[in-house]
DNA sequence: TATGAATGAGATTTCATTCAT
DNA sequence: AATGAATGAAATCTCATTCAT
């Protein structure tokens, strides 16, 4: 990469870096363009060059913190040296996302809700930054791991993530109805009928 | 109630029906107060006689469509001819709303993510409109009709509410990973799950 | 005065005294008639009845609160066992002002510059609430009192108002350039000079 | 200086006149900023790229149209082949700007009683626009040039800028109580008063 | 007299976007 | 590629005044 292109790609990193900070502080409604290039210490022409608008920015960073949120599980769980037995395996992940979540609220708070089939559909779908998470890898690294064949696996998959992540916003950020420690064991034991409803053992 | 009265009343409920239009048609960021008012028929500053800003008519709207859901459920649940098993009402309650929403998808994409626990509790703690259901209640009714000691109830609650509310959306609106029919029966599935897990029968 | 007379009076009063309140805290420009009634306790179509509007309202104060000044240091002139030569007399009423002021900043901050020679004349001319000094009694007695003709006396009787209502001003608000008991001997000694700059004795 | 910058000088100047205009023809809180910017020919979003609000502009110009009056006051002085006696000075540069201001009662009427101590002590304090007379040398000279130690010189300056600017308001502007050129006489041996008292010669 | 809901013109301010440099 | 002055439409909100009750 020439001296070019790395004063380009730190603009650019420049400008998600501070948006995502204004974002999570004071919203995406409330944060202008404005902001985000004097903050980002950039011209305000200059974030037409890299973003169509507030929420071009905004897709490019849900997407980039969700995958790195995976990408951390994933590569953690891979250098574990826990046994890996299929239900272990996704428990482990999600497990792991959960405590970078608690660690990390305001990123919680931005990807909040979005984390939810629609981020994850497309991300399975559309090629993604070279340095992110194929989810397609992912996805299917699930099905095939799976001890038997899976009935409906989309729906499986589905129905885990949204109880994962509508769950987990309130527990984590507001700690209602009680804390993301309480929670655990009942969200467990849940995800494992739903992975028992759709797989005979 | 006098005539002053019911001419202001008026004014609201048209504030009230005519934001509900634009902001499911063209959502709350691209609707302005002045077109709510241009459309509703009242001048500019009434708006503000009735409410703080355009926020505060959107809680007030979710709130109340909320609890027109609960309402008409329940009133149909008590009307029917059906036994009255706690598992059956809590899924004949939950039905009824999935079915309502399923018909009106505006409503649903409204308060769609909104419906969940931070609404929820807030109806439960918070005096309501005298027309509106009073949550507190319905959720009493549902602790005290359970057929054994309710483990940790909220938790119960909160989580067949989140994973009610996030899959129901995806399903309902989009069709995303598969069409509310074929979901229902996975979900009720698991929603007797989560019974049981808080409940000994 | 009758109960409804009485009542009256006590509305317009209520406005007076509230207005006074606002204009000396907020300022005039950004006192609005909204805040005067809702702080009065008074319907908004009241102010009219009393007022034409806030201009209005504000030089009936300043009429108002000038008069007090003056009706209370000329009644404490009276009553004083001074020997009661011309000079000690203007001095006397002066400095009795001054101190007022001094004791009632909020009062000093209203009337301000507008104790100048526009109200005082208007105050000489105009007909007063009956409660109120009646300024032509104050400028004629000073001329008659005085030991000997008084050559330009409108001329003298402005000088010194305007000299000592714009340096008191800041010297009693700000201490600007100096406190108001610095000044006075200054002060004093210069009113001298333009008494004895009319008047041969 | 650039095009660029000619440019953006060019606006704000228009900025500045057009609202000079409008203030001393409508008054401060008549002129609206769409007047300002509608009649300076730009548009009303540039208004906020050179001023806060309308009273940082009112500030800015009271500011400059006060150095003015000055500058011309002493620059006519030191070209003038007037013996230079101390009184004779501050008479001169006193007459110069009373003429001034008789010529041009737009100015008047807007710096009015503004041109009083506050502006004049935060002149000889703030650092003026390259072009704007020094406040600090002004005074500097007036208390070098003495004949002798001035005692008290802040308050000797203050008592005859407050008698000058509030007698000379009220006989410019409206003849009351009596023409400038009446009051002038009376005004200058007054003024004499005050440098003796400050001055032993 | 007294009320206060309703008005709606208009004030202030923001901000995404453009474009000449 | 980068800049940032300029734009001006549009948004929010205020408030003096009216008038039916």
């Amino acid at each position: 990469m020439g001296k070019l292109d790395a004063n380009k790609k730190q603009k650019e990193t420049s400008l998600l870096d501070t948006a995502f900070n204004l974002f999570t502080t004071k919203g995406l409604n409330k944060t202008s363009i404005s902001e985000i290039v004097s903050n980002a210490g950039v011209a305000k022409g200059t974030f037409y060059l890299y973003f169509k608008d507030k929420y071009d920015l905004r897709n490019r960073l849900i997407s980039h913190k969700s995958s790195q949120l995976f990408k951390q599980a994933i590569s953690q769980m891979k250098s574990s040296d826990m046994q890996h037995s299929f239900e272990g395996d996704i428990i482990f992940v999600i497990d792991n996302i959960i405590n970078q979540l608690t660690e990390n609220k305001a990123t919680l708070n931005f990807i909040s809700k979005n984390l939810s089939w629609g981020v994850f559909k497309n991300a399975l779908t559309t090629k993604t930054n070279e340095k992110d998470v194929d989810f397609a890898d992912v996805y299917n690294m699930i099905i095939e791991n799976a001890p038997n064949t899976v009935k409906d696996p989309e729906i499986m998959v589905f129905m885990i993530i949204e109880l994962v992540s509508s769950t987990c916003y309130s527990a984590i950020l507001y700690s209602e109805p009680c804390d993301i420690g309480t929670l655990k064991p009942y969200l467990y034991h849940n995800i494992k009928h739903i992975l028992h409803d759709h797989i005979d053992y």
